[in-house]
DNA sequence: GATGAATGAGGCTTCATTCAT
DNA sequence: TATGAATGAAGCCTCATTCAT
C-alpha cells in the first residue's frame, strides 16, 4: 500500500494538531498558577483530551510544562525581537520591549517564577535545563546586538557593557511586577511604562 | 507563692523559643521551595519536632507559611532601615540596599514568587493578606523619604516621583535575579551591584 | 461505526457496577458503625477498590454516607410499600410492617442514629437534607393513606389523626430496638412483634 | 500530724467537686455531639481544667462517656421514678413519664444513639456494659410493678405482660423523636404527648 | 492512538493520650 | 495534684501516572 506515506502526513499533521492544543491548554493552565498548583486533569480538560492522552504526547508533568514554558517565552521573544530588527529611534523602541516584558509576566506569573529557579544552582538535574537556558539566552543577544551598535553610534554611552545593559532591562521590566504589592492596580500598564524607560534612558544616556 | 508569674515566664520562654525554631525551620523550607512544594513534615523534622506540634502553634500550612514571610522580610527591611537612616553619600546607600535585595531573593526563591502574587488581582481572600501586604508597603516610605529629600536637596533630579523611584529601585534589584538565567555564577554579587547602581544613579542624577 | 453507542454502555454498565459495590460496603460498614466510626479505607477494602477510588464515584465521605443510608433506607421504604399496597386485614400488614422495620434498625443502627438528627434544628446545612428528609416523607404518606382509608369504613377509631398514627407506628417500631438494652436477645423478633401489634392495635381500635 | 484524716476530708470533698465538674462539662457535650464527635480537650475547657486532668479522674474517653451517660440517665430515672411512686390517676403518670422521656432525647441525642447500642450483640467486650445495662434495667421494674398493679387492680388490661409495657412504654416515647424527621418543629412537646398517651392507652384499657 | 477508570503514595490535619515540670 | 506542650497514629483527600479496553 503506497498510501503509507500520505496517510502518515495526514496522520503527523493530525498529531501535531493535538499537540498544540495540548501545550496551548498547558501553557494556559500553568502560566495561570504555576507548575505546583495545576493539575494535569485540568489540562486535558482544556485540551478536550482525556488525561491518558497527556502521556502520549509529554514524558510527564514536567516535560509538559517546559514545553510550553519554551513556548510561551518564545512567543514573547518573537515579539520583542521584531522590534529590535525595527528602524526608529532606540528610545521608542525600548519603550515597546518594557511593554512587552511587563504584559508577558502579568498574564504568566506562573512562567516568570519558574525563569528564577531556571539558574539556580541547587537545581537536582542543571542538565535538563540547558535547552530552555539557551533559549532565554539566544534572545538577550539581539538586544545586546543594538545595545552595542547604539554605544558605535553614539547614541547612548558606553560606560556600561552592552551585555550588562540588556540582562538589566529585561530585570527591571520584569522586575517590576513586584510593584503589584504596593499598587494593587497592575492594570494601567502605561503609567508604568513610560517613567520607566524614562528612567533607563537616563540611565544610558550620555 | 511568688512563683507563680516566673514559672508561666520559663514556660512562655521555652514555649516562644519552640515557636521561634519552627518559624525558622519554616523559613529555610519555604524559602527554598515555596509553599506549594514545602511540606509540613519537612519543616517538622528540621525544627525537630512532630508533625502535629506545628498546629499548635500555627493553625495549618498557610498561616506558618506567612508567619515565615513576614519574618524574612522583616529582616530585610529592618537591614535596609539602617542603611537609608544613615547618613553618607545617596549613592553609597544605593549600593547597599541593591546589594541586600539581591542576596535576599537568592536564598528566598519562595518569598519571592509570594511576593508576585501578593497584590494579585484574583486572590480569593485579598483580605487575609493585607497584614503582609501593610508590612510591605511600610518599607517602601522611608525608601521614599529618601528620594524625596535628596531630591529637595538638589542632590538628584526631580523628573520622576520618588515614589516612583522608590519602586523602581526595589524592581531592579529584585528583577536582577532573573539574571541567573543567564549567567549561572549567581555567586559574584559584586559584579551586578556595581553596574547596577550605576545604571541607576546615572538615572536619577540630574 | 455504530459499536460507540454499545461500548460507552458496557463502560456504562462496569461503572454502575463498580458504584453499586461501593454503596453497598458503604451500606455494609456505615450502617454497623455510624459516620464518625467508620473510615473510608475500611469501605474501599470491602468494595475491593483503592481508598482513591471512592472518590471517583462520591465527592467525600459524607456524600457517600448519603448515598448509603439513601439506599438502605429506600430498600425498607419499598418493603413496607408492598405491604401497603396489598390487600388483607389491616392487623396483618401493621405485623409486617412492624417486623419490617423492627429488622431494618437491627442492622442499621448507624443509619438510625443518622435518621434521629435528620431534621435536628442545629445542623449546620440543613438544605443538604432536603432530598433524604423528602424521602422520609415520602413513605409516611402511603401509610396514612392506608390509616385514613382504614377509619373512612369504620375499621378502626378514627380518634386520631391518621397522619399521628402513621408516625406512631413507625417510631414504635423504630423505638423498639432500645429495647436492646434490656433483653440481650434481639434475635427473637416475633416476641416483641405480636405484642407490639396487639398493643397498637387495641390502641387504635373502635 | 493528725490533721491527716480532716486534711484528706478535704481533700476528697475538693477532689469530688472537681469530679463532678468534669462529669457535667462530658455531659453537656457528649449529649449534645455523640462520644465520636466530641473531643477531650472540648470538655476539658468546658469543666476548666486541663486536658491531662481529665485522666486523673478517668482512664480515658470511654470511661469519661460512661460516667456521663451514668449521670444523665440516672437523673431521668430519678425524675420517673418520683412520678411512678406519686398517687393519682395512671393515665396522668403516664402523659409525665412520656414527657420526660421525650424532652430527655431532645438534649441529648449522643446519648440515646448510645443507649441503641448498649445491648448491641457484636459490641467487642459487652462486659463493660453491664453496670449501664442494670442500671437501665433498675429503672424499667418501677414501671413493670405500676402496671402489674393497675393490672390487678382491674384499671387495665391484663392481655400484655406488664413487662412488655413497661419497655413498649419506653420503646414509643423515645422513637418518637425519629418523628423529627418529618416536623422539623420538636418544639412544641405537648402536640406529641397528648396523642401519644391517648394512643397508648387505648391500647392498654380494658 | 485514545480513553478514562483505577491506583496508591503522599500531603494536611486532628486528637486521645502521655509526661516533664 | 494539676498542667498543657508534645507526640504520632490515623483519617480524609488529591493527583500524577498507568493500563486494560
Amino acid at each position: 500500500m503506497n498510501t503509507d506515506s500520505p496517510i502518515s502526513t495526514r496522520r503527523d499533521r493530525k498529531r501535531e494538531e493535538k499537540r498544540q492544543a495540548i501545550v496551548a491548554a498547558a501553557e494556559e493552565v500553568f502560566g495561570a498558577k504555576g507548575v505546583a498548583d495545576a493539575s494535569m486533569s485540568e489540562i486535558a480538560d482544556l485540551a478536550d483530551v482525556a488525561a491518558g492522552t497527556l502521556y502520549l504526547y509529554f514524558s510527564g508533568k514536567e516535560a509538559l510544562f517546559f514545553a510550553a514554558f519554551a513556548k510561551r517565552i518564545s512567543t514573547l521573544f518573537e515579539s520583542t525581537h521584531a522590534h529590535w530588527e525595527a528602524n526608529g529611534p532606540l528610545r521608542d523602541r525600548l519603550a515597546e520591549v518594557v511593554r512587552l516584558h511587563l504584559s508577558f509576566v502579568r498574564t504568566n506569573r506562573g512562567f516568570y517564577e519558574f525563569l528564577m529557579t531556571l539558574g539556580h544552582p541547587d537545581h537536582t538535574s542543571p542538565g535538563e535545563f540547558s535547552p530552555l537556558i539557551e533559549l532565554c539566552d539566544s534572545q538577550l543577544s539581539l538586544q545586546t546586538a543594538a545595545f552595542a551598535k547604539a554605544q558605535a553610534n553614539g547614541e547612548i554611552s558606553d560606560k556600561l557593557a552592552p551585555e550588562f545593559l540588556s540582562r538589566a532591562l529585561r530585570s527591571l521590566a520584569f522586575g517590576m511586577v513586584t510593584d503589584a504589592v504596593n499598587r494593587r492596580k497592575t492594570e494601567d500598564l502605561e503609567s508604568v511604562v513610560e517613567p520607566l524607560v524614562e528612567l533607563f534612558w537616563n540611565g544610558i544616556s550620555k
